[in-house]
DNA sequence: GGCGAAATGTGATTTCGTCACGGAAACAGC
DNA sequence: GCTGTTTCCGTGACGAAATCACATTTCGCC
């Protein structure tokens, strides 16, 4: 586990500072679907992704889901450590996408460090705004783009990020990323397969034809 | 201008960080309506609010509004200096929604206290962490909530700020906040006005009770 | 091959945004 | 006063998408 690598921060470190950080860290395999955080009374610490895929969602009362973002090898999730800052007032769910392996760090290291070193603190002010313009690009996405246009977003996203172009998502499964009915997934699936964009079986959905899709993605405001 | 009452990490500057602070900022007035900031371009600066009402919102290509919060006196600005960190990648808008006092900061002196002060650096991120609470707010209030919710609860927020119980609004100032459609914003005001919630007139929305709209804005999920 | 759970399909209804107007109130200038 | 002009409000028709209520298909599993 090289530490540089993975903490731009760690040449400002004085030595007890890497120390303390080296000690308290401690690696974790989390499978599959199992929840790392969930809403805003748990402060676990934080989590650095080593390997695999997390996703953060919020979910309403009733149950409907939106994905925020996902975090990928070498990125860091703050929200899990909810507490190490006092502003923040909002619940989301984080939960492992893949088989994941993942660096916890307990809370109270970090917000040590944060307190005593600028760089520490600069870098998860990074983090933060990092954060916030995914969101506010979900935002701008649900505020001003129909659903075709997200539907093809996500697809292409989502072949982007599996590498493949066959996705192996049911509709349920695609309408709690965009924070829509499943019904409504159906129905615009099977136009953009009436369309040739795509081509479906139960629990799949391949990309066949990228670039119109890219074109949908793009255009069709609302 | 009583910079320890503004500032929290005043104590913890040293003298030649105060001073440069000092020697930066400028008091500004500006008049109800002045766009502060627009788009990602621009790095004005940061706005202390020492007086007075900004409003912060995003516009659609189409022109669509939605405001995402607002700054009151003893509030600061960030993202008129989104220059100051290199991960803000979207475009916000702000301007004065009264007359207001501002105290301006260039961005490469915030920036260079930051980099020095871990104090400045933390509440930097405090900073961060209430705006992304706010716009989180406004994200689980657009997915999960119904229009009557959002527009009641508009309605008392803004009796609230103002301390009055007639806002002078009109429908389409309204809609811009909600982010919705003027003739919707009509249809639920004369609603309202029939189940004698509020008295409309032209150019302004009298509450007239408050507790049966606190009721609405709380429940009627989507 | 048959069963049950999961996944998909479809129509009817409601909510809300969009379009296309028309009319009423405020405001200017004379 | 009267007369444009602008701003604001009202309203019907339509479309997009969420919701509700089912029907149907597919697949793993016995």
């Amino acid at each position: 586990m090289e530490y540089a690598e993975y903490f731009p921060f760690w040449r400002s470190l004085t030595g007890p500072q890497r120390l303390a950080l080296q000690n308290a860290a401690s690696i974790r395999h989390v499978p599959q679907g199992a929840v790392l955080h969930n809403g805003s009374e748990d402060c676990v610490g934080l989590f650095l992704v080593l390997e695999g895929r997390l996703r953060a969602y919020t979910v309403s009362d009733e149950g409907r889901e939106v994905t925020l973002y996902r975090l990928l090898e070498r990125d860091m999730c703050l929200f899990s450590a909810a507490c190490i800052m006092n502003s923040i007032q909002f619940d989301i769910t984080i939960s492992a996408e893949q088989d994941s392996t993942v660096l916890h760090i307990p809370p109270q290291v970090y917000q040590e460090l944060m307190a005593q070193s600028a760089p520490v603190a600069n870098y998860t002010n990074e983090l933060m705004a990092t954060r916030f313009s995914d969101v506010m690009w979900l935002l701008d996405q649900i505020l001003y783009k129909r659903l075709d246009a997200r539907l093809a977003a996500f697809l292409l996203e989502e072949s982007a990020l599996d590498g493949t172009g066959t996705l192996r998502l049911t509709h349920e499964q695609i309408a709690q990323h965009l924070g829509s009915a499943r019904e409504v997934v159906t129905r615009m699936l099977k136009y953009f397969q009436s369309e040739g964009l795509v081509a479906l079986s139960r629990g799949s959905v391949a990309v066949l034809d990228a670039v119109r899709l890219a074109k949908l993605a793009q255009g069709s405001l609302r």
